[in-house]
DNA sequence: CGACAACTTGACGTTAGTCAACCACGGTGG
DNA sequence: CCACCGTGGTTGACTAACGTCAAGTTGTCG
């Protein structure tokens, strides 16, 4: 039995020697008597679509590291807007505000199925000390999410509607070119880049009609990498 | 001689413990002795509103804590557009990914005669293994940075322009009523808001009308915050 | 006092939002 | 098995908002 067969199971942190997701996620570089060291309980979780992993209102004490699938975080403004202001996938980290604030700062939704190592904060904030690696592992992750951040301001909320939805694409298919990826509902990609579903529709069936993007299955696309590129302008 | 007579000047690093800027930056909460550690010179310096700090193609081997003053950083997309990420006041931090990263990521503009602290980011490095209380500093540093990233999104980058002109200058007053405060030229305000000039000039035109804003010295403005707050709909 | 830059205002064009109808698909139940 | 319904997506016609271009106006600094 593997780990990801299984629904809901804890996990003796021993096994993260053996996680696969472990070079490219927050333990990674670990020396093995640092992993050893803890004996708190790491729980492996898999969510459904559509499952919430956690809200903006809920006491902040675990860290969650994402194997696999992708996870919408959502703010809302006092008016009742709402906005996803980070999309995340393998080897990102959700909640890691856990380690200094006392509540989460987004509400956490998968947009498709997904697994996650649930990693109680206090682990990760005593380790952090003690281990020279993971220290340098969550400033570096900390670091990562500042510039994504930074960089949906400056992509993906400006310029024209098919600019933004062109480079949300390019972001989606992680520049990998002529490989089928993820592209989430008209309404979510709105709220990602602040247009209308409508907006978006028009955006997409113009990219279509332009050859440059083709539908797959629900959720799923194609496109010429190369060619989107062009049209926003960026180096191949 | 108080330190900010003087315009560019090394200090020993003791004289950190008499910063008045302390309490509030980076090296809030350390133990005296761990201050006496660095031996690093930190410089102190000021610089004339438009003069730049830093720019992302450099070598990033300095943190800077900003005493006094307005910074802008900025952003550019390979098209030219450019687009203002964050503005930073006094405590803020300025180029934290020095830490973790090679390259700045943005190029910081004074908006205003601006006095900062130049510490070595390997200073920081180092101390922050030894001092756990420098440690949760910065790592609170980073979060505040990406929850403000954060809420420049949902807050600045969504909705009529009135509205993302208003949350502004909320935030710019720094929600302390019937004070002047600092407002940028319109066209920065454009770049943070992603509006262009005229629209902005335009807002706030509408804004003097309703009488809930006054425009004050070159760059200044009082408002009546609480009213602001309502056309928003934000609690006051 | 003059010159320049920043800001404002107006008229107009373009883009995205709105409202509404329609279509396509998947699941449910008869 | 197929009709039905619901959800998500698309399309069209219209409207409102913002951008653009251009001409003033104000303000500031030498």
């Amino acid at each position: 039995m593997t780990i990801a067969e299984n629904n809901k199971e804890f996990l003796a942190s021993e096994e993260c020697a053996l996680c696969p997701t472990r070079e490219i996620a927050l333990f990674a570089n670990l020396k093995p008597e640092d992993l050893l060291q803890m004996h708190s309980p790491i729980q492996y979780k898999v969510l459904e679509k559509g499952e919430t992993l956690y809200t903006h209102d809920e006491k902040a004490d675990y860290i969650y590291t994402l194997h696999d699938g992708v996870l919408k975080l959502e703010q809302y403004l006092p008016s009742g807007e709402q906005r996803i202001v980070r999309l995340l996938r393998r080897g990102d980290l959700a909640g890691i505000e856990a380690v200094t604030a006392a509540n989460y700062q987004h509400d956490a939704i998968a947009l498709t199925k997904i697994s996650v190592c649930k990693i109680p904060s206090n682990l990760v904030l005593d380790l952090s000390h003690k281990s020279p690696e993971l220290h340098a592992n969550l400033l570096n992750k900390w670091q990562l999410a500042l510039t994504t951040s930074d960089t949906w301001l400056t992509k993906l909320s400006t310029g024209p509607s098919r600019y933004r939805v062109v480079r949300l694409l390019i972001w989606l298919s992680g520049n990998s070119p002529d490989e089928e990826f993820y592209m989430p509902g008209r309404e979510d990609m709105g709220n990602i880049l602040s247009l209308t579903t409508e907006t978006v529709s028009r955006a997409i069936a113009g990219l279509r009609r332009d050859g440059v993007l083709e539908l797959r299955g629900s959720n799923s696309a194609m496109a010429d990498i190369s060619n989107l590129k062009q049209i926003v302008k960026e180096p191949t």
